[in-house]
RNA sequence: GGGCCGUUAACUCAGUUGGUAGAGUAUCUGCCUUUUAAGCAGAGAGCCGCUGGUUCGAGUCCAGCACGGCCCA
């Protein structure tokens, strides 16, 4: 229980009031209460309606809901309460209440959770209120909620009491619901295209389908340890080996780095596949969907603003490919980025410095990180990447040395990558390899070896492309938050003591 | 991992060259039947993030640590 010591003042007020209250007979916390109209329900069914029609009509509703503000005269009291979708007023008149109840409400609390019964009407300042004809205490608070006019702005506390955050700060529960029909927009959008929804392991023996640390757990009863999952993908290409040719799987992903405003160690992540399509299909299907998501977030304006930035999703969008962005964009000359030495000397220059097992393509995407990423603020593919950085993806049948696959830029971020899946196990097998050869002279990220997925591929995977499509980004792009701490209900912080 | 910034009442924030810790909101006690950042009068409320150091004296100066933010790697 509460040691009165260690509280401030107005917690111990609150459990005196609490106590007092149980002293009365009247319960802190019933359940007993039914609920029959939200707040919406108030603005759209009296909001419409004139003084008259209201006085003539006298609309009953039966609300429950947070109070958010209280302004207590001798005989009667003004509230605002909340619920999920909204904000009313409550007006408490002595001589329209029973005399037990009006002397209960005068001694609500801001942050208390009431039942109210009560009529419409609009008061001197033509605000919509319910005249309360009935009341009752739902839920007693107990710590007192934030300043009411600056709010909560402390972020750590925003992050580590998210539910607080969401109590005050009312448009941070609009970054959350728009969250959701973003994703839900994006499952319509491959549902209604024939892309079956799947779950594959979270928990994998050998973590694979991407270049990142994991996370390590154990399974008592096996005995073995178990890699929490980075990428979804080699499992959802061994689902096209089995003969399903459309399938999606838009869930939690785990990378065991560091954590900035675009990076959270868990994050959600969309991955897609079909049989018999390519990267070119695929960037078709990207600008196909940033539509989509714009005809259903964004009344059909494919122009939205980013952190200052006016982004036009209009497409067809920008395409570079890789080496031409090096040299348009980045402003390297040719010359330089073909010769591996004068790459490595370029990147020294520029303060990268390049590791023992990193060749002439990771030192390509170490400068187009730095020099060309952030400048793509309107979306823009680029095509062609080495092979070297992409060891899942089909090698160009006209440059060997590079795959036919896509990354997404928006912002200046990457939203999307993309590629024709590698089929031919032989080559899948060699790649593999050169990423140990890579592990082993200390490449911490590179691919492990995954020789049941070479087996899977020996059975014959139909050629195919896949993305993946960070949601996180894809939320923060959409609701203009600058942290993909601002779209993540409870990001990972250290503890607090 | 590095740099910069922040941490003072429940919340939002002041705090002068180092000299007894401040405001508004919230809370408590009065008054008040159309207020809305209600109002008026009064009262209470602090491990100044933590640990050391300098000093007669530290919220203030110095060092270390913790947590957070932003930037960089």
């Amino acid at each position: 229980m509460y040691t009165m010591e260690d509280l401030n003042l107005v917690m111990k007020e609150r459990l005196k009031k609490a106590q007092m209250f149980e002293e009365q007979g009247i319960p802190l916390y019933p359940n007993t209460y039914k609920v029959l109209h939200k707040t919406k329900d108030v603005i759209t069914g009296a909001g419409p309606k004139s003084d008259e029609e209201l006085e003539r009509e006298s609309m009953r509703f039966v609300l429950a809901g947070r109070i958010m503000a209280i302004r207590s005269f001798g005989k009667s009291i003004f509230m605002h309460i909340q619920d999920e979708f909204g904000r009313i007023q409550i007006y408490l008149q002595k001589n329209k209440l029973d005399a037990e109840k009006f002397k209960l409400a005068k001694k609500f609390d801001v942050g208390d959770i009431i039942y109210v019964e009560g009529v419409a009407f609009r008061t001197k300042t033509k605000e919509l209120t319910i005249l309360a004809e009935d009341v009752a205490l739902i839920t007693k608070n107990l710590r007192p909620l934030p300043e009411k006019y600056h709010g909560l702005k402390d972020v750590e506390i925003r992050y580590r009491q998210r539910y607080l955050d969401l109590i005050v700060n009312t448009h941070v529960r609009e970054v959350f619901k728009k969250r959701t029909e973003i994703v839900q927009s994006v499952r319509k959008f491959l549902c209604d295209r024939g892309f079956l929804e799947v779950e594959t392991p979270m928990m994998q023996l050998i973590p694979g389908g991407a270049t990142a640390k994991p996370f390590k757990t154990f399974h008592n009863a096996l005995g073995i340890e178990l890699y929490l999952r980075i990428a979804p993908e080699l499992y959802l290409k061994r689902l096209l080996v089995g003969g399903f040719e459309k399938v999606f799987e838009l869930n939690r992903n785990f990378r065991n780095e560091g954590i900035s405003t675009q990076h959270n160690p868990e994050f959600t992540m969309l991955e897609f596949y079909e049989a018999y399509a390519t990267y070119e299909d695929f960037m078709k299907l990207t600008e196909e969907l940033f539509t989509f998501l714009c005809e259903q977030l964004n009344n059909g304006n494919l122009k939205i603003t980013y952190q200052g930035n006016e982004i036009d999703l209009t497409p067809p969008w920008k395409r570079y490919r890789f080496m031409e962005s090096l040299e348009q964009i980045g402003g390297f000359s040719e010359d330089t980025l073909k010769d591996f030495g004068k790459t490595a000397e370029l990147a020294k220059s520029m303060g990268i410095k390049p590791e023992k097992y990193e060749g002439h393509g990771k030192l390509l995407t170490k400068l187009f990180d730095v020099a060309v990423e952030p400048k793509l603020i309107q979306p823009t593919f680029i095509t062609h990447y080495p092979l070297e950085v992409s060891p899942l993806s089909r090698r160009n049948d006209m440059e060997p040395d590079f795959v036919d696959r896509f990354e997404l830029f928006i912002a200046g971020r990457e939203m999307a990558n993309a590629f024709s899946e590698l089929n031919d196990p032989r080559d899948q097998k060699e790649r593999f390899l050169k990423q140990l050869e890579a592990k082993r002279a200390g490449d911490e990220e590179a691919h492990e070896m995954d020789e049941d997925y070479i087996r899977a591929l020996e059975y014959g995977m139909p050629p195919a492309a896949g993305e993946g499509i960070g949601i996180d980004r894809l939320v923060m792009l959409f609701t203009d938050m600058p942290s993909i701490r601002d779209v993540i209900l409870f990001p990972l912080l250290k503890p607090e003591k």
